[in-house]
DNA sequence: GCTTAAGCGAGACGGTACGTCGAGTCTTTCT
DNA sequence: AGAAAGACTCGACGTACCGTCTCGCTTAAGC
């Protein structure tokens, strides 16, 4: 029952039924469902969204384990393809709504963005052990710098393409610096 | 007449009424003013709303122009304060509420999104010309580099405080880069 | 407005809409008419009904003022003829359901109950100073023993054809008594 | 079971639920019973309606059999003291209720409203054997003579007392005639 | 005594209506 | 002419009941 009103939820975003044209009611009619059915499991619009959101949420990343390095790549390319996902940019609109209600978005906080954010610290305090990052870095800023160009692209401008290379080539610069060669040498 | 109605907005976000129970009737209530008054500026809700976000807008950051990196940090610390203005968790709500409709997402991104894009883009192309920047990087992803980290502290983790210095360190450690430097001379 | 809503009510009463099914939606969607644009004039189901009842009393009667017995029979009549309206079966239905709500019912009774009894004891009161009546009966009896025997033929016998000479009959038989002549000679 | 969940309806009543708020839910969950075992017995609302007035009805009035005049006299005592139980005033609105559905009013009708009639009737056909009642007179109108005004006062002035004379008051005034002895002496 | 079926309470289900509210349109009245 | 005021249609909100249905659980009879 809770299946079938969530992918009908998903069935409707796919179709091209904007945000806010998606009433309880019609995902009622829609899924052939009494609106009642719906309210007995969720208290309003946004709790529902919030288990679409997390029904739509792709597995975790498999760490391939072999540097700190391969594992970012890992991580990004994971939220490369998330935002590559056909119905990505109607998402992005259902996370956008959900941040309307601070309640609803700290349980989407807590269910979805913490654990991929302590995966990513994870992955470089290991590196940072393992000498592979700065020693002096904070970690939490660090992760902002990998995860933030990547999140940056995808929202903001999601018409574009994500192209395949794009995590490695992030995890490589913000590795290497912007800086010139010259000037680091300097 | 426009001014009163967005300034009455403007007010009632900053005492904190839910966005969602911004109904244009209250909002014609408030400022005293016919609900037809406000039809006849604005087509709806959201066009209304993305002139209230463009007059909260932050004026253009004056940029030093003593160097690329004095000017990026510039840039970073408009963002940086912009992210702490007191209204602003309710903007950012109002920015995602934005995002549910496309064609106001992009009335917005053209009015204020990609001018202060172009603002960075400049600085950066001004940047790899005077040698302050890697030449073979593509600069599109450089200034992802530098406004993701800012972004993602802003909108992922609004609680937080975005302390002083942050726009600083975020320029210095993007120019840097992350890796040792015993593996770089590797 | 108001008058194309309360004949709306009617016309689906004609056509033999249950009573039971006559919600306030149906009216406004068989109005054409917005459910607020109903509660706006009404605060319910019930009030509406009243209204419908009182658009569809038929008018006082006109007494002929000939004699007490005269009055009395035309005002019988009235009673008898509103008993053979084609949707009295209906109407009366409205009528019980009016009588859950002693709200509605005080509402009704003054607006359409009360003025007709009114007008009654003004008949018996003239007839009894006029020596048409015996000086010693209590006038609201009296009304109803008029009254009483035409409405209960026409509630609990609604099938019935309330024939023609019925007021008259009533009346005269009333005003005679039913004891056999012998025992009033003894 | 049945018992329990009439006398369940019944305490509803008198404890001064109003009608329109009785739902079968609400029966269901005062009784301590399912759904089920209500729809199992009743087809509906209105048919457990008809039950809790048959069950609430008093019993058959024990007719004297001395002369037709103290029959009727206790007929009509019956009819009095019906109006006068605590609850009469919420029975009339179940039976006023019941009236809303032809079907559900004519096995009312059948089963409680025609026995009474039919008792009536037999007295009057005695009294008028035994020469207590004019011999052209129409039994049924008799009856109704007799019936209507008690039925008049409790229904549509239930706030009165119905005062203990009351029912011999009637049967005298109607055998009598209203016509003053004068005129019928003319 | 053991089982099998009937009847039970509980309550979920697809629906419909409730009465409220806001959207966006339109009309009326005033300035 | 443009404004405030507010009525209008429409449709979603979240709640309550409708009458149907499926669950386990109790309990009584039939073996």
């Amino acid at each position: 029952m809770e299946r079938a009103i969530l992918e009908g939820v998903m069935k409707l975003l796919e179709d091209g039924v904007p945000l806010a044209e998606l009433s309880i009611e019609r995902v009622a009619r829609t899924a052939g469902v009494g609106k009642a059915t719906i309210y007995r499991r969720w208290s309003g619009k946004e709790e529902l969204f919030v288990d679409v959101m997390r029904a739509a949420e792709p597995p975790d990343p498999v760490l391939p384990g072999t540097s700190m390095r391969d594992d970012l790549v890992a991580l990004l390319e994971s939220l490369r393809r998330r935002g590559l996902v056909s119905r990505s940019a109607i998402l992005h609109n259902v996370y956008a709504q959900m941040k309307s209600s601070p309640r609803i978005w700290s349980a989407y906080h807590a269910a979805v963005v913490e654990p991929r954010r302590a995966l990513g610290l994870d992955v470089l305090r290991r590196g940072q052990r393992d000498g592979e990052l700065r020693a002096d870095i904070d970690l939490e800023l660090a992760n902002d710098m990998f995860v933030g160009p990547m999140l940056v692209r995808a929202v903001l401008r999601p018409e574009g393409e994500l192209p395949e290379g794009l995590a490695e080539t992030i995890v490589d610069t913000v590795l290497e610096g912007l800086r010139p060669v010259s000037s680091t040498a300097s």
